[in-house]
RNA sequence: GCGAUUGUGGUGGAACUGGCAUACACAACAGACUUAAAAUCUGUCGGGGAAACCUUGCGGGUUCGAAUCCCGCCAAUCGCACCA
């Protein structure tokens, strides 16, 4: 009898053995096919891992473990996204240096994934905060400076209060800070951008070359909000300028009644006093700046807005005179901040001239225009030239031509997706290398000079006056200009937490080198990233700006490939065991490390995997996870009912070989639950037989080992053969899938009532007969005529009537 | 409001392209072993029962046959949200 199983030692002793063997470094040589999975490197925060991490991980590691017994060259590395504002707010209110808190908990996430057993390759280790990483990153931003994709603008930015940073929209969606979830305002600031507006439509476009889940396309697709319309100009009265406006229904000119322009519109200053009701308006405008994004959107119901007097507009097509409003219900940020209202096909429009008791005129046919805006198709009317088109798409195309040869406007594309506002006001991020001079202007940090590093700095508190600490820093700020050689001062603001994630797969391959972020022909081989796991909350954000990255990479021909990952899965959440999200005021959060030391790491890799559809969000429980500790056990007391070679009979051969099929198949599919149901159902065989050979054990165990590798490990040892992880991949022998014999479900009228096991070959006829015979079909069939009988697959149906 | 996803036993979930619904686990119950308990092993386990029958959120439809396809509801989760 085996000693019961000491997972502690078993885990230890197989962990030391792939460190001493260098089991997971990836090889140097190109000549085997590669693999190259990558993981999202996780922000090494102070609270260690996350059972979410667990799920996330295990999934590729699983793949990884499996490619490498099947012969290829696997790259599985792993990193430190150590950039961000947690460490720099804990070092503030601990008065210890963000530097040293990141460091000391890298150290404890790597630990702690090494007791998981993972089989990253650590010779590769980067981390986003050091000199000789984000050197390439700030190299990456110069290009990017270059080829005039970084830019400065003053304009409306979304603010956090709390974190005192100006943030990207990507960072504060549904109006809330991204970090501390604090409401974001509004405020008119002079931010860097990266244009990534400028690749939307690559963005789009590369969707269609990569293989991710619908659900991820379509979230991107939504996002970027590419939309296509027209410009339109419209005259003002007694005023040269003309107020142009986007619209996707230019058709509907005609049923335009009034125009719409946005609060922060630049024309109201400009033209201030022309207008007669300035007070009112500015009191308005006011009241718009105090709302929050939040408010905004909460009081979407109901519209406001003021007349203004004095500044009226022409309908370029009928010449008749257009009242204007300002209403926040249009934003400066999308189109040009002006609308044409046309209340009869339009929702918005529709309350708002109800509310201000506004003509509305029907352009197209259908609806009850009394009850609500129409927005459906339909033949236009009211509409001079355009009368009688019966559909948008040739209205649209009429108006658009007619529009052109007059002057009045042109085609125009929107979208929803915004720049990339790319600074924030604080230390523990990449320094942005430019140089602002007197008489040259903004100058980029010379190349030979990167990394331009971060300097040491006593407080790291963000500053009253909206300014990076870095501002404080006399010796950092002043230098001398790159051009002109004068007296300059240096960018003191940072870039955001997402820079150094958004090339970080480019570094995996060649992570040491001082000469190029990455060699070309190691890249040739190793690119693209073959299969990326990560979660869904990265769609919008991380997954966006690299892809946008490596794009404008590939189009200064910097990589290899247009698109940088080939295959994107993500991983559902993991819940709290009531079923909510884990969160920390909840106290629903489950260790992963506790469970370790409880039931070892490969039972928390077992459960984790084996607890439902990888991509949906799952409870946790306690019970089903000592259930799967239970299983192993069960495992490791098959040692002592091996007896003999080869298989134990042909329906063990069958049911060993069915395994190895369902499991190598359902790890690809990422059907890791059904692939462990499956190892389930062979072990309880060999419960029922009392035995199982040595060879049965040992293909049980290669299929076992990418989830739970220590006690795979362990067993293979002692029943006599050499390490799994140099064994190959078992193939299954479909000889032994060819049944002789086919269980027939017999159904009368579609319902089954009957079992029948009947020769392989047999004719249609003779099945047919077979069934009509059985006992438990006659009391259906007796007194009924047979009006047809179908046999597919099996499945046997006899239709009686 | 728009978009996506999902709805199956007491629980987590299986069911690949329409073909034997509830695999595999958890929990529960019973038996064996034990002085006893735990552990382990072996059974039972959707409802109803003599059988028929009913059962995949609800109501229709297509089909020899529907958890799966179509139409209409309802509920939940996530994302976007006055995007012109």
């Amino acid at each position: 009898m085996a000693e019961t199983y000491d997972f502690n030692a078993v885990e230890r002793k197989w962990q030391a053995y792939w460190d001493a063997h260098h089991c997971f470094t990836a090889e140097a040589a190109h000549d085997k096919p590669k693999f190259y999975a990558l993981v999202e490197f996780p922000y090494p925060s102070g609270a260690g891992m996350h059972v979410g991490h667990i799920k996330a991980y295990t999934s590729l590691e699983i793949l990884s473990r499996k490619r490498r017994m099947q012969g290829y060259n696997v790259l599985f590395p792993m990193g430190f996204d150590s950039f961000g504002l947690p460490a720099e707010n804990y070092a503030i209110k601990t008065n210890t240096h963000p530097h040293d808190i990141t460091t000391a908990n890298i150290e404890h996430f790597k630990d702690q994934m090494k007791r998981v057993g993972y089989s990253f390759d650590w010779t590769r280790e980067i981390a986003t905060s050091v000199p000789e990483y984000y050197k390439w990153t700030q190299w990456i931003f110069r290009k990017l400076y270059d080829h005039g994709l970084v830019f400065r603008a003053k304009t409306l930015v979304n603010y956090c209060p709390n974190c005192k940073v100006v943030l990207s929209n990507e960072d504060s969606q549904g109006g809330k800070c991204d970090v501390c979830h604090s409401d974001v305002i509004q405020l008119p600031k002079d931010v860097w951008y990266l244009k990534i507006t400028a690749y939307a439509d690559k963005l789009l476009e590369g969707l269609n070359d990569v293989d991710y889940p619908d659900a991820i396309k379509q979230q991107e697709v939504d996002w970027i909000g590419k939309s296509v319309g027209a410009f339109v100009n419209f005259k003002v009265k007694d005023i040269p300028e003309a107020l142009e406006i986007y619209t996707t229904r230019c058709d509907t000119l005609y049923g335009v009644t009034f125009m719409v322009i946005a609060p922060e519109h630049p024309m109201l200053d400009k033209y201030r006093e022309r207008i007669g009701n300035w007070d009112e308006v500015e009191a308005y405008r006011a009241a718009c700046a105090k709302k929050t994004e939040f408010e905004r959107t909460q009081l979407s119901k109901e519209k406001t807005g003021v007349r203004l007097q004095g500044f009226t507009t022409i309908n370029p097509v009928s010449g008749k005179e257009i009242p204007v409003f300002i209403a926040d219900y249009v934003m400066m940020g999308y189109g040009t901040g002006a609308i044409m209202a046309v209340p009869a096909h339009d929702q918005r429009d529709w309350e708002f001239a109800h509310k201000f008791g506004v003509d509305i005129i029907p352009v197209i046919e259908g609806g009850d225009i009394e009850k609500e805006a129409y927005t459906g198709d339909g033949r236009m009317i009211n509409s001079d030239f355009l009368n009688a088109y019966d559909n948008k798409k040739d209205s649209i195309a009429a108006m658009l031509e007619y529009l052109g040869e007059h002057d009045l406007g042109r085609k125009g594309i929107q979208y929803k997706m915004k720049d990339w506002a790319f600074n924030r006001q604080r230390y523990w991020g990449e320094p942005i290398p430019l140089i602002h001079c007197p008489k040259c202007g903004t100058v980029g940090v010379p190349y030979e000079e990167l990394p331009l590093r971060l300097p040491d700095v006593e407080n790291f508190a963000p500053g009253t006056d909206g300014q990076s600490p870095l501002a404080r820093i006399e010796s950092f700020v002043n230098c001398t200009c790159p051009q002109c050689g004068g007296p300059a001062k240096r960018e003191t603001d940072t870039m955001p937490q997402w820079a150094g994630s958004s090339w970080y797969y480019l570094r995996f391959i060649d992570p040491h080198n001082d000469k190029v972020f990455c060699d070309p022909e190691e890249m040739k081989y190793w690119m693209p990233v073959d299969w990326y796991n990560g979660g869904m909350e990265h769609v919008t954000r991380h997954l966006l700006y690299s892809r946008f990255w490596h794009h404008f990479l590939y189009d200064i021909g910097e990589v290899n490939t247009p698109e940088p990952y080939a295959k994107r899965t993500y991983q559902g959440l993991i819940l709290g065991p009531d079923g909510d999200k884990m969160s920390k005021s909840k106290g629903n959060v489950v260790d992963p490390i506790s469970v370790i030391d409880r039931l070892g790491a490969d039972a928390l890799r077992l459960y984790v995997m084996f607890m439902g559809d990888y991509m949906a969000a799952t409870p946790w429980s306690e019970d089903s996870a000592n259930g799967c500790k239970r299983f192993l056990d069960r495992v490791w007391r098959l040692q002592d009912m091996v007896k003999g070679e080869g298989y134990t009979d042909d329906e063990m051969r069958t049911k060993v070989n069915a395994c190895i099929k369902k499991v190598s198949e359902d790890y690809e599919r990422m059907k890791f639950n059904t692939a462990i149901a499956a190892m389930m159902s062979l072990v309880n065989d060999c419960y029922a037989k009392g035995s199982l050979t040595k060879d049965e054990f040992h293909t049980l165990l290669l299929l076992l080992y990418p989830v739970a590798p220590h006690i795979s490990e362990e067993l293979n040892e002692r029943i006599g053969f050499a390490p799994l992880h140099h064994t190959a991949w078992p193939e299954y022998d479909p000889d032994a899938l060819a049944l002789n014999t086919v269980e027939y479900g017999v159904q009368v009228n579609g319902k089954i009532r009957a079992r029948l096991k009947l020769p392989v070959g047999m004719e249609q006829k003779d099945i047919v007969d077979a069934a009509l015979a059985l006992g438990d079909v006659k009391p259906f069939i007796e007194g009924k005529t047979i009006r047809k009988t179908i046999v597919v697959k099996n499945i046997i149906n006899l239709v009686v009537g």
